[in-house]
This record gives structure tokens, C-alpha cells and sequence, in this order.
DNA sequence: CCTTTCAGATTACAAGCGTAGTCCTACGTA
DNA sequence: TACGTAGGACTACGCTTGTAATCTGAAAGG
């Protein structure tokens, strides 16, 4: 049984710079800055705070080239987008989706594209369903 | 035009205090350690330093009953849930519910019942958007 | 009355976070 | 060769969070 690492928390802040790495990377913090000076203004200094914490926490590896570091995620947008719905889902509506979606139909209202993703989307889960039950 | 009152941030262990007196209230800080001791094994003061920067944070209000208080919540799980589902899914998702479903079903896999309420759930949307778009 | 005791108020204190600033060194440039 | 400079390493510092402990006054019990 191997013990399941625990997925590094990230902050706020961390996940503007991550972001921009799960956009494109490896890039040197300097790029990144760049990218991010349209949202946010930050020193460069805070983005290099951010960068090393990342690697601390191992959200991050770099790689050197030349005198400096090229950055690249660790963990993939992907896993970090299902573990913080999950963690969400879980946390507020009992782990079930269904209020979730309710809550963001909600006020906003659900386009008719979100509409019929989601229609799309419960087809296929339910084909797969299928597969698994059998 | 009224300014906008930014919701109280509730962090991790000050929302399970929210969630007990959600649950029902209101209540006295006893009743709320009580109801926690399963769950948590936290001091009758971490309780108490947690219930007040509720109050702090607007989070809950307070009425004397005898030398000791009530606690209320101010704010509803309902809001909150909308409000924590909404950040999650614009900066994650941006925003789109299909997404963060998909994300949900991922690896765990919704259950039979969670798509037959999601079902439900978009049938009635479709009911509603005829309404407004009409 | 005097003492134990329970509630709230105040204080503590380390880790995490947002946001930089300082130090030191290797590079490229005049 | 001397100098400004780009980069990483280390330091800073106030705020929030998790987790309590201490202080104080009032209530209850003997």
C-alpha cells in the first residue's frame, strides 16, 4: 500500500503563476512575469517568492539554462482542477453533483451551451455506466 | 446604488463551526462543542476563538441568553455554497458548469442517482430558460 | 460568605500567505 | 578592467489561521 502523497496546497497567488506554466512552459521567470503583468501588478520579486515556494512544495521542477531556471508544473491542471471540485463537492453538498450544479444554475443561470454540454456529458457517463455495471 | 458587501471569508475550521450551527441554531458555544466532539477533537476554546471571529467577520451574530451567548448564523449555507460553487468554477472552469462536472465524475464516477438528478435538474433548466427567453 | 467553576475577553504563538527588499555573483558591455 | 545588471538565495513583515492558555467576573454550591 503506498502511501498517497498529499497533493501540495496551492495558494491564490501560487495558482496565477501556475497558470501561466499550465498555459505554457517551461518558461524562466521572467516570461512568466511578463504574462502576468497584464492581470497582476506584481513585482518581479513576488513572482520569484511565489516560484520558489512552488518548488518547495513541489508544484514546480525547474531546470537550469544558464544562469537561471526554467520553470514546469508538477502537477497537471487537470488533476489539480478535480481534486478542488472534489474537495468542493465534498465539503458543501455531500459529495453530490447535482446541488452543486444547482447552486451554480442559481442567480447566474446556466447558458443554453452549459445546458447542453452537460446533456452531452450525462450521455456519456451513462454509456460508461454501462460498460463498468457489466 | 448600494455597494456590494464583500461575503465574510470563512476558513476551513470556522466553516465546520458554521456548518453545526447550519444545522440548527441557535445555539450556545457548548451545545456547538458537543455537536463537533465527533468530528473534532478540538478544545471547548479553539471553539470559542473561532465562534468569535465569526462574529468578527460578520459571520454570526450573538444574543444574551443569561451570562452566556446564542450564536446565529448571518450568513445562509445557501449563499455561501452559491458563492464558494461560482469562485471555484469561474477560476478554475472558467465559470462553465460542464467542465467541473466532468471533473467530478473523473476517476470517482457520478453515481446512478447523481445522473438521474442531474437530469432532472436540467430538465427543469430547459422549463425555465423557455420562460425567460420568451 | 468563601470557593470552585463556567462563560466570555484577552493574549499567545507558530505556520502559511501576500508582497517585497537586500545580498551576492556571474555576465555582458564600454 | 570596472560597472551596471539580471538572477537566484535569503530575509522581512504584517495578516490570517489553527490551536490553545490565561485572566476576570459572575454564578452556584457548601
Amino acid at each position: 500500500m503506498n502511501k498517497k502523497i498529499s497533493p501540495p496546497k496551492i495558494s491564490q497567488a501560487e495558482l496565477s503563476v501556475m497558470e501561466v506554466l499550465w498555459a505554457e512552459s517551461p518558461l524562466p521567470a521572467s516570461d512568466i512575469a511578463k504574462a502576468l503583468a497584464a492581470q497582476k501588478k506584481w513585482n518581479i520579486k513576488t513572482i520569484k517568492t511565489l516560484l520558489s515556494r512552488l518548488v518547495d512544495k513541489q508544484a514546480l521542477s525547474t531546470t537550469k539554462d544558464g544562469r537561471r531556471y526554467l520553470y514546469i508544473p508538477l502537477i497537471s491542471r487537470e488533476s489539480y482542477a478535480t481534486t478542488a471540485a472534489r474537495t468542493l463537492s465534498d465539503r458543501l453538498f455531500g459529495g453530490r453533483a447535482a446541488p452543486l450544479v444547482a447552486h451554480l444554475a442559481e442567480g447566474k443561470g446556466l447558458s443554453d451551451e452549459d445546458i447542453a454540454e452537460l446533456e452531452v456529458l450525462l450521455a456519456d457517463l451513462k454509456g460508461e455506466g454501462l460498460k463498468n455495471e457489466r
